[in-house]
RNA sequence: GCCCCGGUAGCUCAGCUGGAUAGAGCGUCCGCCUCCUAAGCGGAAGGUCCCAGGUUCGAAUCCUGGUCGGGGCACCA
């Protein structure tokens, strides 16, 4: 007789019960500490562990072990457990019911690919906004750690019963894409003959002259070419001689008279859609999908920013210095005042931060998680005193920061520069690790530590990726499958659901145990934006189901011995599936 | 100078909200295919959890002060 059983993790199961226990002991008068049950590290110690009696020690004046006596003597009776132990300085254990483990496989099987997820969120509307690299160059392999973390992320929310929107904020507008525009009409001129000086401050790559190749041949373009007679030749001297920046505003000036804004605009739209394309692919075959692209310039040219620094000043945040307007972000804790716009009237980059993140509140959404480069935490204060000035709550923003991944090359470390053009791309990457290789990768290590990433090592094919692992422990259990179909064995869960208690080997018992811990896991990963504990995880439950195969056979002549066993190794099967679903990672039927 | 991140086995790193004898992979050494995939399994060796104080019944974990390494501190985006 199975009991209906509302799907959420074990964990809770024992919470409640333990909670009930606990309620009734004499002398708490609602002073409970947070209950605090957790897995035992030891199997000699059950399978969960409460130190619910130590921290009521002090509260109540008692030895810890007499009131764990006293919480285990009121624990409802249930199911669920086959046993409770007090042990230690006063740790109470609980041992699952072979029932409960049981009733588990049973879920798995029938919840499929949702099994693992939960309602922990409770609609939760929640913007994750990542990568948002600048459109003007391929991805490189920092932005491809941006998307894997921040799709998992996103994953993770989703399957904890978060509504989840996630968007790329796509920087179209403002001085980058000038130098864009720039750069590609000085290649296209170079292309149709007319080499002139490249700025040094311009974009170098060489996927430019590639962009710019490929507008030539639309006729359209050479409209976009007049004789040039003296080219910029006021423009201040170029670094070293001169300065960098300056020389570059010249050059931009001169060719936006040259070409006229709409001339102008032409072929900065040509570079960014060519380079938005090529990101939207590129991040389209990584696995990362997004709900929205959203353009700053659409910001910008509805208004937006212009309404928000209205709303800043309204709020009488605001100064005027030196021909600019300052934010006083230092009253709301930052530990500067900001600029908002610049003494030439134009106004800055974080003014479009404050009308961006406005807008994100505007659109609805409770919580609004950034995920950004590690060089960007001086923006988490004052993004977040923007809000507070125009009356939004501070601590809608999240903000997770990636450390940064240096490239190596066996031992010497790789430079990257994105304006010399020398970096490796995050297409490049992929295509030489493969995507499930780099997805994992890139997920392994917590967002907040540097990643090493040895392009030898990674490229190699005898390297020690633990995807190739837990990959071939899928393919394994579905390699049984097509063997059990070759040889004609039939199997139905309905019969393995009613053999199960044949499964009383130890390795057996361990993948139970791992199994069950799955749901807890996805709720530890998701509410710490912690990938990580998910590629552990599964490389575990991998390391058990390989163990076991080794030990036991799966196919046998015992009828009901085979039907538990092949349920026990689909249900392994659906959660290394739904696991590596999460991180994005396929999981093949063969290898 | 101020701020952020980190220091755990030879190497790369896990270690949850403080919990019981600190873990994994790789590397090293020794074993295991008549068998559903050996991209596998089992075993061994390997530790001053950077240092010093503090809080606690209990600290790799929290606090303070050092130290070493990485990054950041724009009227750039």
């Amino acid at each position: 007789m199975r009991r209906l059983r509302k799907p959420t993790a074990v964990k809770h199961e024992i919470e409640k019960l333990l909670a009930a226990a606990a309620a009734e002991l004499p002398g708490l008068e609602g002073q409970m500490p947070r209950l605090e049950v957790e897995r035992a590290r030891d199997a000699k110690h059950g399978d969960y562990a409460s130190n619910l009696a130590m921290q009521l020690a002090k509260p109540l004046r008692r030895k810890p072990r007499d009131i764990a006596d006293e919480i285990v003597a009121r624990l409802p009776n249930t199911g669920l457990l086959a046993g409770v132990d007090i042990a230690g300085p006063g740790f109470i254990n609980f041992r699952l019911s072979p029932q409960a483990f049981h009733q588990e496989l049973a879920q798995i099987i029938d919840r499929g690919e949702a099994y693992g997820s939960s309602q922990l969120g409770a609609g939760e509307r929640v913007l994750v906004e990542f990568v948002s690299a600048n459109p003007t160059g391929p991805l490189h392999v920092g932005h491809g750690r941006h998307a894997a973390y921040g799709a998992c992320v996103a994953n993770l929310l989703a399957a904890t019963g978060h509504q989840v929107h996630r968007e790329y904020y796509v920087n179209d507008a403002g001085r980058q894409m000038d130098i864009l525009a720039l750069s590609l009409w000085l290649r296209m001129q170079e292309l149709a003959g007319v080499t002139l000086p490249f700025p040094s401050a311009g974009y170098r790559g060489a996927y430019l002259v590639e962009i710019a190749g490929d507008a030539l041949v639309d006729a359209q373009s050479q409209k976009l070419l007049p004789f040039v007679d003296h080219w910029a030749a006021d423009a201040p001297p170029d670094a070293p001689d001169g300065d960098a920046d300056l020389h570059l505003d010249a050059l931009i000036a001169a060719l936006r008279e040259l070409l006229g804004p709409e001339g102008f605009a032409a072929v900065l739209q040509i570079g960014l859609r060519a380079i938005l394309g090529d990101i939207r692919d590129d991040l389209a075959e990584f696995g990362v999908a997004y709900d929205e692209w959203y353009s700053e310039r659409s910001l910008v040219d509805g208004g937006a920013v212009d309404r928000a620094l209205s709303r800043v000043n309204d709020s009488g945040h605001t100064y005027e210095l030196d021909g600019a307007t300052w934010f006083r972000a230092t009253a709301l804790g930052d530990e500067k005042d900001r600029v908002v716009v610049r003494d030439n009237g134009s106004t800055t980059y974080f003014a479009s931060d404050i009308a961006y993140h406005l807008d994100k509140r505007a659109r609805g959404f409770d919580r609004l998680v950034d995920i950004l480069g590690a060089d960007h935490h001086g923006y988490v204060a004052r993004v977040r005193a923007g809000l507070e000035a125009t009356g939004e709550p501070p601590e809608s923003l999240e903000v997770d920061l990636v450390q940064f991944v240096v490239l190596y090359r066996g031992d010497e470390k790789v430079q990257m520069s994105t304006r010399s053009g020398e970096f490796i791309t995050l297409r490049e990457l992929r295509d030489e690790v493969g995507d499930d290789a780099a997805r994992l990768f890139f997920v392994s290590r917590s967002n907040e530590q540097h990643l090493d990433f040895d392009l030898e090592l990674a490229k190699s094919r005898t390297n020690e990726n633990p995807v190739f692992y837990i990959q071939y422990a899928h393919a394994r259990i579905c390699s049984v499958m097509r063997e059990m179909e070759t040889r004609g064995v039939d199997w139905d869960d309905s019969r393995g659901k009613v053999s199960l208690d044949r499964l009383t080997e130890a390795h057996e018992q361990k993948l139970m145990q791992a199994l069950v811990r799955y749901p807890e896991m996805v709720e530890q990963a998701a509410r710490q934006r912690a990938p990580q504990h998910i590629v552990h995880y599964l490389r575990d439950l991998a390391n058990d189901l390989h163990a076991y195969y080794n030990a036991h056979r799966f196919i046998v002549d015992d009828d009901a011995l085979r039907d538990a066993r092949v349920l026990l190794i689909l249900a392994t099967r659906q959660v290394l599936r739904n696991g590596l679903g999460l991180l994005g990672v396929s999981a093949p039927a063969s290898m």
